[in-house]
DNA sequence: GTTGCTTTGCAATTGATTGTCAACTGGCGC
DNA sequence: GCGCCAGTTGACAATCAATTGCAAAGCAAC
């Protein structure tokens, strides 16, 4: 019986058959990756790839992300002007809430929203490539 | 018959209302600002500054846009990662659609979006303070 | 004008990210 | 399995945007 597959999106086999080595930082780095669901920026993937092979550096930490990005493996975002917190490109698109009290991000979708994003590009003859929404706001307190 | 105010926004009087001290090379960035509809980056303000006070420092460029920012006056955009853009805030409120060959920004609003993104946040229970949304796109071809 | 506190220009600094380069290593070919 | 070698890496220098420390200069109240 074959071992099932995890959820998690076999990005190894993909980068080998486009010609790109899967090397040990890399298996790290993306194992990192697909094991969580929060947004963590270039420092903090650092940090978590160190308890792995403490032999890993930053420079390949940026690297690795730039790589991804470019496979479409993950989305890059700079919520609140900070440095560029990443997060697993697979699943649905959704886009981002962030609680400007706690920094916490919480992840939504809304079909209705892109379909006037689209109906809106349309007017202006445009075609939507990708888009960046994000609501700051406040817990509304329920004391 | 008093001058007919223009329409930029009168700032130097609300910074001084505040405390603020109208220098020179504020009055000249503040002009700057409120007599273009772009979006220009730091720098780019700077090379304008220059232009009518040649004394003017970059610094103090990046100072003066944090002080309006803080006042509401002006908004700062990230398109695409690069350097922070600004644009008078004066006006009414609109979102972006970022052309992806030319760089070129369009402004749009609507009601309807923002009427769903408060009904989501609403839902998760938040209020919204700000939003960003930015649509990237190229034009249709319309050969 | 004088005064006092704010603001400025300059230079140095920070923080994030990218570039350089010699050393290293996946993974194909044997 | 084993060696080869282009793709990768780690270490560190370099770059880029943005911020800050400080002495000098400027604004606004008297």
């Amino acid at each position: 019986m074959p071992k099932r597959a995890s959820n998690k999106p076999d990005y190894a086999r993909e980068l080998r058959r486009a010609g790109v080595r899967v090397t040990r930082p890399r298996r790290v780095i993306i194992d990192i990756l697909t094991s969580t669901d929060d947004h963590p920026d270039a420092m903090e993937i650092f940090r978590r790839a160190v308890q792995v092979d403490n032999s890993i550096s930053l420079s390949t930490v940026y690297r690795t992300m730039k790589l991804l990005e470019g496979f479409g493996a993950i989305h890059r975002h700079a919520f609140g002007g900070g440095p560029a917190r990443f997060e697993n490109a697979a699943g649905e698109h959704h886009d981002h809430l962030i609680d400007l009290d706690t920094g916490d991000v919480i992840e939504f979708k809304s079909d209705r929203i892109e379909a006037l994003q689209d109906e809106i590009a349309k007017a202006l003859g445009y075609e939507i490539i990708h888009h960046r929404l994000e609501l700051y706001g406040r817990k509304k307190r329920g004391t």
